[in-house]
DNA sequence: GACACCAAATAACACTGTAAAGTATATTGA
DNA sequence: TCAATATACTTTACAGTGTTATTTGGTGTC
């Protein structure tokens, strides 16, 4: 509607303006999935701006140009971890519509996203974990189901349906989160150290963790 | 009996070499010391070499004629913690005799290990929670008493008083295990950022968590 | 007193993240 | 078309990191 009033030079600018933010956003983009391919290479600690930099034939400063400082980029890879865990529960979810088959299903593809993607869980939960709530505010409306959200529709669900027993829905959710966290993040831990913790015998813990909760939350 | 037959100068070189050996383990300790207080302080990620030395009055390369290198220092800082750790589960242990209240000290005494001692804890269960293992094979068995024993030993009382039902002592102890760990390692990530995660909530988490495993694990 | 040993310090290397200043190239307005 | 300007990127530099090889200075031994 505004555009009409614009004279071709305005216009001419606009457009060019657009341009130059696309092939901004562009190298950015280029920038964060280098990030991405480094850190899923060499994990938190050894995470390197320079070593980023120098893998897209950047200056190590030019970073700086598009990611405040290391943080800012290694949040956006944290970021995408997110999003990709959120999806996971989604579909999770809406695989079932039992309220116990819904609970069960959560936590599996919780215990998957963690075996699968070890180096992003880590970081995601366990080293910067204050980033839940941040990546939760920054994502905007949008993309919407965040996984808390998800587990504790599930859970809230599970409650009406007379699975598992009334209660402050968070506090369960958290119960709830808490121990398929400490499963998983011990099993990433412990992966390759402790034979008590191979994968299969992760699986059964999760397996044993369900009947204990399933008993325990009983109403 | 073999000093008997050393004559005077042995005796001496013998006396001198364990003298400067106490020295030596004095400057150790020293340094040791150090590297505890500068953790407490800076913790996992801020923790200094060069920071150390300078804080005793060393130069930093003197540390690595006591130590293999950061990590090694590191470590014996982690098994001090360790050592602290499984004090703090053996009295919570021998406190009580009733097997059940033993499994709920032993959880108690977890979380206010956890919540007294955040930075080592975060290093000796969720950044290096490989040195877990390691910590119990060095001590030693004079140190005896390691706290996954301890709770080992406790659920498998459990289980023959009756009131957890049977199972492999190991898998049931690493299913608690990590329950109590989740609690605790979310609490400690989410420490003023989420308000359902203040140290209230969190014990109130851990009733919640004891009264859904005895429920759930009952025989 | 000459010698050997040993704790500690110096100097150096290869890294790290980050800030300030400089340099082309591309875009704009006349 | 040409000068001014804005943009994208590099160069340079600094302060810090862990770590190794070399050198110093004092101590105990013969």
């Amino acid at each position: 509607m505004s555009s009409a009033t614009l004279t071709r030079q305005e216009r001419i600018k606009q457009r060019s303006a657009e341009r130059r933010e696309r092939s901004r956003q562009k190298t950015r983009q280029a920038i964060l999935e280098a990030a991405i391919r480094m850190f899923e290479r060499e994990g938190y600690e050894g995470f390197s701006l320079r070593q980023v930099a120098e893998n897209i034939g950047y200056t190590p400063t030019t970073i700086y140009l598009y990611f405040k400082d290391k943080d800012d980029l290694l949040f956006a890879v944290c970021s995408q971890g997110f999003t990709e865990f959120n999806q996971a529960l989604q579909a999770a979810y809406a695989a079932h519509s039992n309220p116990l088959e819904r609970l069960k299903a959560l936590g599996w593809a919780y215990l998957e996203f963690g075996l699968s993607h070890p180096l992003h869980y880590q970081m995601m939960f366990m080293q910067r974990a204050e980033w839940v709530t941040k990546a939760t505010n920054t994502k905007g409306d949008t993309e919407g189901a965040n996984a808390y959200i998800i587990q504790m529709n599930a859970v809230i669900e599970a409650m009406k349906a007379g699975v598992i027993r009334m209660g402050d829905p968070i506090e369960t959710t958290n119960l709830i989160w808490s121990g398929i966290h400490g499963i998983v993040s011990l099993a990433l831990s412990m992966k390759g150290i402790v034979p008590k913790w191979e994968e299969s015998e992760v699986r059964r813990l999760v397996e044993d963790y369900f009947q204990m909760l399933t008993r325990g939350l009983q109403p």
